[in-house]
DNA sequence: TTGTATGCAAAGGCTTTGCAGATTG
DNA sequence: CAATCTGCAAAGCCTTTGCATACAA
């Protein structure tokens, strides 16, 4: 299987760890919340990580508080795909590969990128007088299937 | 002047020939929202785009209501700077470079970037099976203003 | 025990929608 | 006239915040 977003299903125990690397709590909710975030083979929103919380689930604002945390120590990523709202992936701490994304303006099913060289451009922007440079970097197409669909 | 998101200032006259183009009513309401983005240098929000729009102004309904249609007509794109609302600029129709953007996350201040060669990333989203491929590349940093501020 | 986390309720920002009246072609 | 557009008010979605209570170290 080429297209999971990343291979590192956090276990409970390694959920904890990485928690205490970071001087964050211990709690259910951060451990469920990594853990499903982990576990899944697309980024995931807010709102979707709230739904997949099942037995552990806690207040939207908790996710909202707790992916808070998680970005500033980058233990996961915040996307942009275009669609209005942000999604989440395990960052690069967990799963330690820079990638990008496809998703499909039909369906919304979103695929893995692998490669990515940006150095050109990049450089060109640190000619402007910027420094440290970010990109953000994700395509959009119809898949082969939603092609199927619309004959 | 290299830093202007395009060199299209459309006139009153040729927003409104736009307008037709493109089987629109000509309402004063279109064309001064046109106009206004047509004139900015960098490219705005809805909320931006109404506050600009003076004695020709609308309320902000309507205002999201025509970007929806520029858009489906493609006389404006629709970005997203990972800022969590969209912004508009003048579309291929009537401005007719494909460019990027680098905002500063200090400041927010937004300048363009000319080139732009996603051959190899296209080709390889297109052997996936995908079609009508669209990318977006969009980069942040600190700028050099911002860069000394933090000394 | 001290600091952190949480639930609940409320609010804020951006965007969309319903409806009735106004405007366009 | 028919179709489209608009303002207003309300709501929807995503996200943040205040406060009082509960939990972790």
């Amino acid at each position: 299987m080429k297209n999971k977003c990343c291979e590192n299903h956090l276990t409970q125990d390694k959920a904890k760890e990485l928690l205490s690397q970071n001087g964050l709590n211990r709690t259910k909710t951060k451990v469920a919340i990594l853990v499903a975030v982990s576990k899944s083979r697309t980024p995931l929103s807010a709102t979707e990580i709230h739904h997949q919380l099942g037995d552990e689930t806690c207040d939207i604002s908790t996710v909202f508080r707790t992916l808070v945390q998680f970005k500033e120590k980058e233990i996961i990523k915040e996307l942009n795909l275009g669609e209005g709202f942000f999604r989440y992936e395990i960052g690069n701490i967990a799963s330690n590969h820079h990638h990008h994304h496809v998703r499909c303006r039909e369906c919304g099913q979103i695929k893995l990128i692998e490669k990515c060289d940006m150095s050109v451009f990049e450089k060109m922007i640190s000619k402007l007088g910027y420094d440290q440079i970010q990109h953000y970097l994700e395509f959009t197409g119809v898949c082969s299937k939603c092609l199927k669909k619309e004959l």
